[in-house]
RNA sequence: GGGCCGGUGGUCUAGUGGCAUGACGUCACCUUGACGCGGUGAAGGUCGAGAGUUCAAAUCUCUCCCGGCCCACCA
């Protein structure tokens, strides 16, 4: 027996130890049983780890949990994704510092310090939470293994034919922080109002055309005049030419299905670029390459007096010359989408630079092939993949202007500028200060280093491959690949999982893994996203200080799969409720399993069978529940089932029959239904049924920690006519609850008689239940015989004195 | 403009054809030998709107409205 109270914060301390002296999570490599292997996202190092990563590394943990408890070897790695512009940005803020002003090798080697130290920061948040995760099994995509495992995948590719290097028109953020060229899948939307201008064109007869455009500030890009074929106002237009106002260039009017003769005039400039479509068109016609913006946003000398401004500024004096001029005619304002940089929201310019490319645009039904062959849970997060696959317009370019990344194993020729890639034996090799074994074909001996590195996405893209140890001679490729699981949030459908199906397609011709979890956000109590700057984090330390991690998990598992979870206090206090309710009723039952070891079959009562056949149900519905990674709904029947079936009738009824001591059916049955209890919450609530297991069941079952116990599995099958005539057993107690409550009667006040009457075949089941329902209702008699009033829904009526 | 997800008592939520689930909150009663962080009850919903299919619709179909997300070349 034991009266303490639960000390969550001193016991869960003492589990963790116990975890990890025990090594309960360790991926055994020399093991018979199935490998259940999950491809962990490995967070960016960003400085705040909020309740929202709590829910959503907690809700993969459930699963790794529940498998290890199904008997497989599981594989739970963890990864750190501590390169790229996300943490150069990072680390330019927490040190304060600017990474061009820096050397290169410098600015790496802080980038390395202060990463080391957020993963730190997460490793002792995941450990608090009890995240089941094999720290052996660290990854990080900076370290020595993964920079030569990401400049390998490049080579093969490369030497597949799938890598390329191409100038091109590039989707470019001028922001003074990024100045690289991004991916489509790094764009986001946003909405605004703008001005449409409407300004006058000279044609050479000196007759005026009126084109309305939103972007004035690219006049002097502008290479080309369109309309629409179809367009009856302007088909003597076509084929002469106009005279850009300010910057007098002289250009062609041509006529293209694309133009929309509604929007604006229906005529229409094309600059180099403004947007995609300007693109489509200089390609289509072969136009003029004019670029007017530089990498950092300005205009260039080609814009004459205007050279060095900023777009904005430059947008604002090219139309106060306009309006000088008489040509502007009128500013109408007209809501606008432009592409931006989803890290920093500065809308992007179309600038043309040689970069790299995989090349992945022709290969859309192989991707969407692909996405079928993986199970998708839940099914409809399939969707955004199959529309980000079929939106596909441009190859991935992978290469960024930034320090932070890792190189690309790629050096010029000074003299025939030939590409020279390095060695595979090599890598992982910097470029920047290693050169190249051999000289160039052509005998020159010195070389350019490939200035930009990978954007982050090309190495997270084969985190599969990198958990395989692919590349290695002692690699896993063969007992892990491709992998079981890979959880992750639906944000990063369109990159983190798409490249990662592409790319590790490309190297193994097969998907990366069988089935993905696409798991929802944690959000602040209003539906917002948490961030710094907004204010509203909600810090996972504090959570777990005032409540437990128990509770916390608790909230996290109370999310379905897929949906976004706004973080409310009272759901964490509930699952708080629910560990001291567990704990308060392994107290009233301790006396019964603590010196008890079922050994031989024992026969039970009737009441006690009911119980056995409500557990079996709630095993099944909670089974097939976590197959579907559907923990939520797996929790709520465990939940209901314990609280109610368990603690407010099974425990009342049999209370008496505890306290007597010596009942060996009550025995049995605590024993192996509670064990099955904390074995159903174990995945969730890991900690205190880590402890109430060694508490009760320490050297009585075969295994030393409840999380690498068996699933629980059905009991015997006992006659369902027993849980049917159990229920009328628990109907007529809930009536005689209610009866000394509308009487203001103390519930465990003494009755005198109690008379049921009943159909025979309702008697003959309730006979088993006679004493249970005396017992709880304390009945000093009952009986079967005539009774006039109180009709229950079942037909039976009850008499009570 | 297209797609996906959602709209259920004050708040949140389960529920894909058959009397609407639970939590939190509210109110009342019960100081029960595990737990008052408890127990027992009660009040509270025209299940976003409309139409249709059906003996029967929160659930299926259509249209519309609202919210969120994803996608799209409108200058």
């Amino acid at each position: 027996m034991f009266t303490e109270n639960y000390n969550a914060e001193k016991i869960e301390k003492e589990i963790h130890d116990f975890w990890d002296e025990n090594k309960i999570f360790e991926f055994k490599f020399n093991d018979k049983r199935p490998i259940f292997s999950i491809d962990t996202p490995p967070p960016t190092i960003s400085g705040m780890i909020h309740v929202g990563h709590a829910m959503s590394y907690s809700q993969a943990e459930f699963i790794a949990r529940y498998k290890r408890m199904r008997g497989f070897n599981v594989f739970y790695p963890m990864g750190f994704d501590d390169n790229g512009l996300p943490t150069e940005r990072y680390v330019e803020n927490v040190r304060n510092i600017r990474a061009v002003n820096l050397p290169r090798d410098e600015f790496i080697k802080i980038c390395l310090e202060e990463t080391r130290k957020g993963e730190e920061e997460f490793k002792e948040i995941w450990k608090l939470l009890g995240i089941s995760v094999d720290w052996n099994l660290t990854y990080s995509t900076i370290d020595d293994f993964c920079r030569k495992i990401s400049q390998f995948s490049f080579i093969d590719l490369y030497e597949k034919g799938r890598v390329y290097r191409a100038e091109s028109p590039i989707t470019w953020c001028p922001n003074s922080q990024c100045k690289t060229a991004v991916a489509q899948a790094e764009l986001e939307d946003f909405k605004r109002i703008t001005k449409l201008n409407y300004i006058k064109f000279k044609l050479e007869n000196n007759e005026e055309i009126v084109i309305a455009t939103t972007r004035p500030e690219l006049l002097p890009a502008c290479v080309g005049i369109f309309v629409n074929p179809n367009d009856k106002r302007y088909k003597k237009l076509i084929g002469r030419y106009a005279f850009v106002p300010i910057f007098g260039q002289k250009v062609k009017i041509m006529e293209d299905e694309l133009v929309d003769p509604n929007f604006g005039t229906g005529i229409v400039m094309v600059c180099t670029f403004g947007d995609s479509t300007d693109i489509e068109w200089w390609k289509k016609y072969n136009l003029e390459t004019k670029i007017v913006i530089d990498e950092s946003g300005k205009l260039n000398d080609l814009a004459g007096k205007y050279s060095g401004l900023t777009i904005e500024e430059a947008r604002k004096e090219i139309t106060e010359d306009l309006k000088k001029e008489g040509k502007l005619i009128e500013q109408k304002d007209i809501e606008q989408t432009l592409n931006v940089h989803e890290r920093c929201g500065t809308p992007i310019e179309y600038l043309i630079s040689k970069q790299w490319w995989i090349k992945i645009s022709d290969l859309k039904e192989k991707w969407l092939e692909l996405g079928n062959q993986i199970k998708w849970y839940p099914a409809s997060m399939k969707n955004r993949y199959d529309t980000w696959v079929n939106g596909l317009n441009t190859d991935w370019c992978i290469s960024r202007q930034r320090y932070y990344g890792i190189p690309f194993p790629v050096w010029y020729c000074k003299k025939c500028g030939k590409i020279i890639i390095a060695d595979k034996k090599d890598l992982p090799i910097d470029p920047f200060y290693q050169k190249p074994k051999k000289s160039c074909s052509c005998g020159y001996n010195d070389f350019e280093p490939e200035k930009s590195v990978m954007d982050t996405w090309a190495t997270s893209a084969i985190t599969p491959l990198i958990n395989s140890k692919w590349t290695e001679k002692e690699n896993l490729v063969d007992l892990i690949y491709p992998m079981s699981l890979r959880p992750q949030g639906h944000d990063i459908i369109r990159t983190w999982a798409f490249y990662t199906i592409a790319k590790c397609w490309l190297h193994t011709g097969k998907i990366p893994w069988n089935s993905i979890m696409v798991n929802g956000h944690g959000l602040d109590p209003h539906g917002k996203k948490m961030s710094k700057s907004k204010g509203n984090i909600v810090e996972v330390k504090e959570i777990i200080k005032k409540y437990s991690a128990d509770a916390l998990r608790y909230w996290a598992a109370s999310a379905k799969l897929g949906n976004d979870l706004p973080f409310k206090e009272q759901d964490v206090a509930r699952g708080q409720k629910i560990i001291i309710k567990l704990w308060n009723a392994a107290k009233l039952i301790s006396n019964s399993i603590e010196n008890y070891k079922p050994n031989r079959k024992i026969e039970l009562k009737s009441i006690d069978k009911w119980l056995f056949l409500k557990l079996n149900k709630v095993i099944n519905k909670a089974t097939e529940e976590y197959e579907k990674y559907e923990y939520s709904d797996a929790t709520a029947y465990v939940e209901n089932f314990f609280w109610h079936d368990f603690c407010d009738n099974y425990l009342e009824i049999v209370k008496q029959r505890i306290y007597n001591g010596n009942d060996e059916a009550v025995k049995y049955t605590l024993y192996y239904s509670f064990l099955s209890i904390l074995k159903l919450f174990a995945p969730i609530l890991a900690h205190i049924t880590e402890k109430l297991y060694q508490k009760l069941y320490s050297g009585k079952e075969k295994e030393i920690s409840i999380h690498i116990s068996n699933w629980p599995e059905e009991f015997e099958f006992f006659d369902e006519s027993i849980e049917r005539n159990g229920d009328l057993a628990i109907e007529i107690i809930s009536f005689i609850r209610k009866w000394k409550h509308d009487r203001k009667i103390a519930l465990n006040a003494e009755l005198n008689k109690i008379i049921i009457d009943c159909n025979f075949e309702q008697r003959e089941g309730l006979k088993e239940f006679l004493d249970d329902i005396k017992t709880a209702t304390k009945a000093k008699e009952i009986s079967f015989g005539y009774v006039r009033d109180n009709e229950l829904p079942s037909g039976i009526k009850i008499d009570i004195s």
